[in-house]
DNA sequence: CAGCATCCCAGACGATACTG
DNA sequence: CAGTATCGTCTGGGATGCTG
């Protein structure tokens, strides 16, 4: 998933940025706040190893997200956060989250049910 | 672009639905009225016919455009036109539109410049 | 005019094993 | 822990040509 270099308008630029298929899921993830690589995996089930990093590499190469690397003694321990662009993202993504929650998985659910976001 | 089954909250639905090539392009384009497919093809340059039948198909099954086909004599004409549903994926949109035009490219504009949408 | 039918390819995605 | 390194698959997308 390499970025185009020429787009028509910002919808598809957009698209474009967010368009792998687990690149939604992680910004959902890291919206509630910083997670390390390992939480981020078993966050996201279905998602390998290669493919997580390189999306990852992919959205702080876009300034989305920031990759935060820190050694406690041996361990080491790198963190993800959204970067304010990476939240601006987020909150312009909102209504189309509500859009497709509304219009394209709204079967069956019982009204006591936790809605998805 | 066949869509998936399994879907982890409305956002990767949203995506699913919208992330076609040329997908945003077409909804862009049928957002100011109906177009035959020439007027679409001529209206999206860089799209071959195949890609944009399979794209519009797509958008069909999803009951975000409508196709309507009719006769004058001879020539078949058939127009595209945004459902209500795709009216309300339009308006979902936009605030992504919005991002991606003022954070994606936004290089070298000048201010009496035609701003893109 | 509005498309199918074919053939083809890059690269996105996945599975598995290995490493600093 | 947080990744590389390989290898393999699959399919979205493109090029070209033909048709009702």
């Amino acid at each position: 998933m390499t970025r185009r270099d020429t787009y028509v308008c910002g919808i598809d630029a957009a698209i474009d940025v967010v368009g792998g298929k687990w690149k939604v899921l992680i910004l959902w993830a890291l919206d509630e706040g910083p997670l390390r690589f390992g939480e981020l995996r078993r966050g996201i089930p279905g998602v390998t190893e290669k493919v997580l990093t390189t999306h990852l590499r992919e959205l702080e190469n876009d300034g989305i997200v920031s990759r935060d690397e820190a050694f406690e003694g041996a361990v080491r321990r790198v963190a993800y956060t959204l970067t304010p662009l990476g939240v601006s993202l987020n909150e312009a993504l909102a209504p189309l989250g509500d859009w497709g929650r509304k219009h394209l998985l709204s079967e069956h659910h019982e009204p006591g049910e936790v809605s998805p976001r």
